[in-house]
DNA sequence: CATTATTATTAACCTGGTTAATAATATAAG
DNA sequence: CTTATATTATTAACCAGGTTAATAATAATG
């Protein structure tokens, strides 16, 4: 039945994740939020004020993406612009309440999502929790394309 | 010092093989040629005369987006179109000489990628493989994504 | 023979990026 | 204090990699 290779099931779990990114959703608002979308409410969430230079870092994207994700978001009323005093260059990025609510079920949905993976984790004894991990670990420092 | 948890190191090698996907490589051609471009030349390499049809199944995409790999390496002489006998409906594609030289290429590249990792499971004692792929077949299985 | 189904193709659209250019504003140098 | 430099946000133009809806030609079926 399993003949699979590990590296198979590692690269499933590859494709299954690009699906679930690329796959829109709605967070209790009633419109669908794109990864790039959502990530940017929970990136401004934890970083207030954060400018657009800041913001496009947090992301890991250059500025323009970060620019066009922040003006659908500003368009769509899920984050607000500003200036900070005594600066009317820089912008600064918080979020509505319709945003606050977002990032709250996207937690919550997060939280849904990989409890049950967590709990699985949980249960591998010490020992066999290290041999995934030093496996996992390997894997990814010699990792050929890093 | 290793404090992630093995969902973390999951997501790791979820984002370092999506970084991969996305950068071309010179399949010893002197093109750069996309993930979706070799996929196509394996794809017809490993089932040659497919129509696009078949091809897009193969791939796991629409059979527009299909079509515009085969059409963007049919002008770039990798593979070639061609009819039936008493069929001039369906297309029949196979490799062109640069077609399999990329394709062999790109055995090569893959071999060399991932031996090493292949070995790290190889030297895995039987146990541990079967502690780390039941955790990671649980994972697959369990993942609420599916 | 007429109808229906399938095939390849095209058009139009979208996400999620990129680099290069620009105007406004801040910062630093003289 | 002014001038030069650097930084910021923004825009434009481009690309990969998809999507759905529409169309014309061809094959298969009643």
């Amino acid at each position: 039945m399993n003949e699979q290779s590990l590296l198979d099931m590692i690269y499933a779990s590859h494709q299954l994740l690009s699906q679930l990114e690329a796959t829109p959703r709605d967070y209790g608002t009633g419109d669908l939020l794109y990864a790039s979308e959502i990530h940017t409410i929970v990136a401004i969430g934890r970083n207030p004020g954060s400018n657009l230079t800041r913001l496009a870092e947090l992301l890991g994207v250059s500025k323009p993406a970060a620019f066009k994700f922040v003006r659908k978001l500003a368009a769509s009323k899920y984050i607000q612009r500003g200036y900070l005093p005594d600066n009317k260059k820089e912008v600064s990025f918080t979020l509505t309440e319709k945003g606050k609510e977002a990032l709250s079920a996207h937690q919550t949905f997060t939280h849904n999502m990989f409890g049950p993976l967590r709990t699985l984790e949980s249960k591998l004894s010490p020992s066999d929790r290290e041999t995934v991990g030093s496996y996992l670990t390997s894997l990814i420092e010699q990792c050929p394309w890093r």
